[in-house]
DNA sequence: TTTCTGACA
DNA sequence: TGTCAGCA
């Protein structure tokens, strides 16, 4: 699997499909690389080439964007996800371990609203 | 023609 | 976020 995953990886599209694709403005799309949520390769000429990876990614932002989660609680979100691989980084790490903390973390942002500028460590109790 | 950066609203 | 300018 490690084959599909480099592939994958591999960044060739330019802003331009990945609009499309994601249905994401170029502004939109730059800006989250700004907030370090994409990070696309470059090429000679300056110009940004994007991953397969990397439309999931966007799709992904795009989702909880939807589901009225702000910029910073999906900084958190990825700021926890590579975090966790850090940790068990030699561990088992199976596509059920990261649905899991997804799934895990979806919950425990989804309980902070979309309030601006709040961190999950200073959740507010929702009534 | 497409993308890039910076900037203003 | 949209949009415009001025480049490459």
């Amino acid at each position: 699997m490690t084959e599909k995953e480099l592939q994958r990886s591999k960044s060739v599209l330019p802003i331009g499909t990945v609009m499309r694709l994601t249905e994401l403005s170029a502004r939109q799309i730059r800006y989250y690389e700004e907030q370090g949520l994409v990070i696309p390769t470059r090429t000679e000429g300056n110009r940004r080439l994007y991953s397969l990876n990397d439309i999931d990614r966007l799709l992904e932002i795009k989702d909880y964007l939807t589901e009225g989660i702000n910029m910073a609680g999906i900084k958190e979100i990825y700021d926890q996800q590579r975090k966790r691989a850090a940790e068990r980084k030699e561990e088992t790490l199976t596509d059920n371990d990261v649905r899991q903390v997804l799934h895990d973390e979806f919950l425990n942002i989804s309980g902070m609203e979309r309030t601006s500028g709040t961190s999950l460590h200073s959740q507010k109790p929702l009534e």
